[in-house]
DNA sequence: ATCCCAATTGATAGCGCTACCATCGCCCTA
DNA sequence: TAGGGCGATGGTAGCGCTATCAATTGGGAT
């Protein structure tokens, strides 16, 4: 009677939401049981399991997976770091992570790096505070002290949209260099002999253009006419470069671009103009955006399987955290030159 | 000496990362008066405040947010719910959102909806298990059950997009009724008479396109053509269309699109045929893209200003975070119709 | 000197959940 | 009958942090 008398010295804070101990209670079986019940089925019997699974219908109980997290050190949250949300390319990428992730219970946090250092180191911040189960980053190329942090967090992290020989921990991408000396052998294959290109200023962009330019010298052609574009890749980027390229050799019979968008720019002012495309000018885009293979002339472009990138780090991250070793830890998801009208 | 003789019984667990306890431990202070050093910096001494973050960066201490949300119920994470990421309509909401959230230390959860009802009630509660501060719902319609379970979780819920009497909680979007009365008008005023639609098959374009066939059949305008293409609103769905429309009526002079998108293609396969925009065809389209203003003709089109509606919902969160009355919970974003050259 | 108040700091006790170990039957082997 | 092994359940003790209350200090005000 006496264990009753006083109140509790302090006062309960709480969300006073439903608690697996409530639920433990209705069914008549101790928490840790109810717990079990609920992640390890297989571990309890049949009716303990029925009598869980009523409490939690009769209860509307939704587990807290902040405190499940606390004592699992599995968070079952996965961060993906992306530049902007509103460049198009990756979000294929982004989509089928989000639904392969979701398949398996686990949610992702969406971060955006931007175009500044300081953002992106408290980006980082913010995210492994949340000790996520992984971390995928999506083409961009980390500051060397966020290289060091990630590390030094212990959590996996998948880097994708790239190639590289020293990857952070895992890897899916393909080789931006191959894309851009398979364009010019391409565009070279198709009798084109003054190429040119349009090339965002992102790391990635640059390194296939610099392939492209490479490739180009060693089949003999003339120098490549190029210009370059800042982030983000726009259809009036495209507009302009076109012009701008034109104005420095009117002689191009071709060019490659550093993004769908950018190519949509260069087919929309070769029309104003009255180049006629392909017949004066072949264009060929990069990423196989949806539109591509719609447009008129439909648009010749490099495919990348962002969607299967996607699923590959999903994969990569569930079989890490289930504890399975992942191996190997770089996966080549290659690309394909997709042959339409435009060049 | 001997409180150390014995060793614990169980082993410890824990992640083996530095926790706040090493920082105060390092810095000379209680735990608690360390937390307060980085949570409530202006309740402890200057000299406590350097000793604390001079032992994080000694450390490279980073806060265990899962354990500071348990203890706090404050999560400071924010869900936000899109049917699917790549649909180009909420993206800069989706942007604005996360930048604003991430200003005031708050991290965005991104779940897709998909098209599939058994999908969302997974999603909402891996959501609502998360124990965000704040949900953003933009561009669905959540079933009747989803909002129940919403309301009962107690969590300040923004919608998006939209403009409802009865919104669950706050919310901030435009009418589309509007929209398609002001088209219809808009339309009407520039001397087009024989009005035509494509409208996407969610509940909003529906909303607007059943506002548009109103407001001209109150114009006393000829009955609209209309064809309804499934979502994904696609460039190849917009050249289906307008292949359809002219096929049931050669004469139509106007039509509005549910999206940009939908409006590239109609001008891509009115181009084909050999048909002029604006001459023979005004089109408009939605959303305001930004290809739009560079496409040629240039898009005139319903412009959304998609980064207020994610500012806004931001702040309404974090508001209602800090304990702020949230009045009015209703904020009406409006729209413009942006006059170029296709209408 | 006495009291009061504010400013600092600290001790305690959880937040809601799960890892770890212990316990309890029960059946099987010897 | 004793011992061993296994499956199911429970008790305990945290995960790493912060809300709450308590204690201490150092001035003013009286």
């Amino acid at each position: 009677m006496s264990q009753d008398a006083s109140r509790p010295r302090r006062s309960r804070r709480g969300s006073g939401a439903i608690t697996l101990h409530d639920v433990a209670k209705l069914a008549g079986v101790a928490p840790i049981t109810a717990s079990r019940a609920l992640n390890h089925p297989a571990q309890v019997s049949e009716e303990v399991r029925r009598k869980v699974s009523e409490a939690i219908a009769r209860t509307g109980y939704v587990p807290n997976r902040l405190a499940g997290g606390l004592a699992s050190t599995r968070s079952r949250l996965v961060a993906a770091v992306v530049p902007t949300i509103t460049g198009p390319v990756f979000l294929q990428t982004v989509q089928s992570l989000t639904e392969t992730l979701a398949e398996h219970g686990y949610q992702l946090m969406l971060g955006q790096s931007g175009y500044d250092p300081v953002r992106e180191d408290a980006l980082l911040e913010a995210i492994i505070g949340r000790r996520p189960d992984g971390i995928v980053l999506t083409g961009i190329l980390h500051s060397a002290s966020g290289r060091q942090r990630l590390l030094a967090s212990g959590i996996p992290v998948v880097e994708t949209w790239d190639l590289t020989p020293t990857p952070i921990d895992m890897l899916v991408g393909f080789s931006h260099v191959e894309v851009g000396c398979a364009v010019a052998r391409f565009l070279h294959g198709r009798g084109r002999r003054r190429l040119a290109a349009v090339a965002g200023d992102d790391e990635r962009a640059k390194r296939r253009f610099a392939a492209f330019q490479a490739e180009t010298r060693l089949l003999g052609l003339a120098e490549v006419q190029s210009v370059v574009v800042p982030a983000p890749t726009t259809l009036r980027r495209g507009r302009g470069a076109l012009a701008d390229l034109l104005a420095a050799d009117p002689s191009i019979d071709a060019i490659f671009c550093s993004s769908d968008l950018l190519a949509l720019g260069v087919l929309t002012e070769a029309r104003t103009r009255g180049l006629s495309v392909p017949g004066q000018l072949a264009v060929i885009g990069f990423g196989d955006q949806a539109f591509a293979e719609d447009l008129a002339p439909a648009l010749t472009t490099v495919q990348i399987q962002g969607g299967a990138i996607g699923r590959q780090a999903a994969q990569f991250i569930v079989d890490r955290a289930d504890g399975r070793t992942v191996e190997p830890r770089i996966v080549d998801i290659g690309f394909s030159i997709i042959e339409r009208e435009s060049a």
